[in-house]
DNA sequence: TATGAATGAGTCTTCATTCAT
DNA sequence: GATGAATGAAGACTCATTCAT
């Protein structure tokens, strides 16, 4: 009479579109642990408690699960990340820069885990990229540090003669490098409070007004 | 005595371990081309022009010689790098930084396509770490970076307030993202010479005595 | 809820497990045919009219379906051999023995063919063995006519002189030539209503008691 | 110049076929030790520290080495049993049956590990039953050990009542028995001084003449 | 004749995808 | 929609055989 349900939805919860978040949530904790690529889609419906095949009744094929998994992911990681960005003038520089390399090591320590295996693998790739950029796309990421970085030169809290750009990526390729050694280590307690102190330092020395 | 040779070879080359070499040679390219996750071993040996089964009478197995592909030009690029290690105290301390930053770019824009797909595959990760540590190994690559600002420190043209590991995560970090995000356009012109003059500005005002 | 049906099965036959047994049934026909050493798995598909993945839907494994296969096989003989075994001291001795006789042969005629590849491959016969003596062990086929010849020696129908064990031997042993003789043989009509009287005969006058 | 010697050949043995005869030695041994299912032309080179090749420089193929190291084995063992079967009318009867069984548990336990991976490759178990035929044959044994009782029948010794056959295959098919049993436990001390006296005995009983 | 690397058909197995129910 | 068995194209690896030297 009713569609049949899946046994891992609670009875109640009958909205269209539960089971493909379920399959999106299933998905995105299977890339986040192990990795792309040993993900089959086997695995994923055991864990998700589901049929082999209804994958298909949601997703145009694995492709699409996946890409639509990483995607959101992504994106919830960048919208976390533009949340953190302070706002200039306020609080001390220090506090700010601090504050920006810890989301960073965030950002790309939920970031790095997800693309890790989508190289070489061009049709994903490009399609990951593809949909990224729709959106809130990852570069406005970037441009988000860079404009932060300007506006503190504007209010000379920082030295007009560093450029913002370099900032952000001596900024992001520090906290990458971080996540990526992380990655090789044991699969246990992956970043936590990371000591970026001596990061900081090194930046602040970068940005700092001349001593007049 | 002599065995037959495979027809790739050309006619003079009848050293020992030839095909070895080129097996090696070509899944190098392939990785380096493509990445990991879609290299088959009919793949190599197609490319080698040479018949499926051949790779097992030069290795144990694919891993095998995927391992001794990525260790041997992981080496090649950390002695690369360690070759243009500059002497502190010689020239001056911006054209080292210079210097330095243009050999990490080339480290890491090498590395970076063999190591991205290794991540979640842990048998051939810890293999490829162990087959790197043993010789020059890769922290080596770090740790001479280090050693190099401590130097300049100690030699007064580098401030002593700055932590060299800092500066050092800051130059590597950078340059990996630039590896990094080469690697997501298109296939082609990975690296050339990159513009890293705000970069090495800005690393240069970490770096500078404070101005008495 | 109803999954698609090999085409090979009857459309009538939508127990679970049809398939399996199917695949378990085509596997004793073809290793009884010709034996274990040149048995591959696509063999089995072919002949089971089934594409060459099904077998690992159903099973771990190719030795796990044809450790099935033999071990449901063995039990079965070994069943029909048990309930062969005539009660001591109904009937004579002489058509009791007849009766043994040719429930042996046809325990061996039916075995041999099953065990005869198993040799030299310790990881198979090892676990054959191991799944035999579970249930109604192979051994207890011995003891059966052991004890069933001990019986007759209490009845006084058979003599008190003769080891049991021996007769046992004797008798299993032709049987087992005669199988051995016969796989040699055109693989035709292996076994059919065999001679054993002189067999008999045999037996019976190691068995006779003494003529006082 | 002088065409090159195996290395494994002693130096001053450059009769021809003396290669030739060592593969085959070789192939006995593997044969006897793990049986015919494992078997590799690389093991058997290796074993006889050969360049894989050479196989082909004295025997058709693979099948053609094993055929001839197989026959050559059996020869050897029908011959010894041959060489043990008693003269009729000398010593006891009992002692010569012992003579009989001892000889006839090692003629099986050797020729068993040998056929045992034949069954069920039609064209070797033919070409071996073929190459064997031919010599010595095999089913000579058999009817050595019928004529050895047919003459002691008719010199009084056994009784005239009982079917020499059928005492031919009582001993030999409990030899078989045992030897197939032993191939089953650990692969050591396959054989050795086994108890016979019991299965001795019961055929004594078989064979006796009748007590006038 | 001896060598031993090269060959490639064939083996077991995996896994994304389909589809009858 | 949901189910889960069936499908079959690949993948890694083995091994008897060939052949240039």
């Amino acid at each position: 009479m009713s569609p049949r349900r899946a046994k891992v939805l609670s009875e109640g919860n009958t909205s269209p579109g539960a089971l493909r978040r379920h399959l999106i949530a299933v998905t995105q904790h299977l890339v986040a642990a192990h990795g792309l690529t040993g993900l089959t889609t086997r695995q994923i419906a055991r864990e998700a408690q589901v049929a082999d095949g209804v994958l298909y009744n949601h997703f145009a094929n694995k492709d699409d699960l996946v890409l639509t998994a990483l995607g959101e992911r992504a994106t919830e990681l960048v919208g976390a990340f533009h949340a953190s960005i302070p706002e200039p003038g306020t609080a001390t520089l220090e506090e700010n820069v601090a504050t920006l390399a810890q989301a960073a090591l965030e950002l790309h320590a939920g970031t790095l885990p997800l693309i890790t295996g989508l190289f070489g693998q061009s049709r994903l790739l490009h399609g990951f990229l593809a949909s990224v950029h729709g959106v809130q796309g990852v570069q406005t990421v970037f441009a988000a540090v860079v404009e932060y970085v300007r506006d503190e030169q504007a209010l000379r809290r920082a030295s007009a003669d560093v450029d913002p750009v370099a900032i952000a990526e001596l900024l992001f390729g520090a906290c990458q490098l971080r996540a990526l050694i992380a990655l090789m280590g044991p699969a246990e307690g992956r970043v936590k409070a990371a000591d970026l102190d001596t990061l900081i330092s090194a930046l602040l020395r970068a940005l700092q007004p001349a001593t007049s």
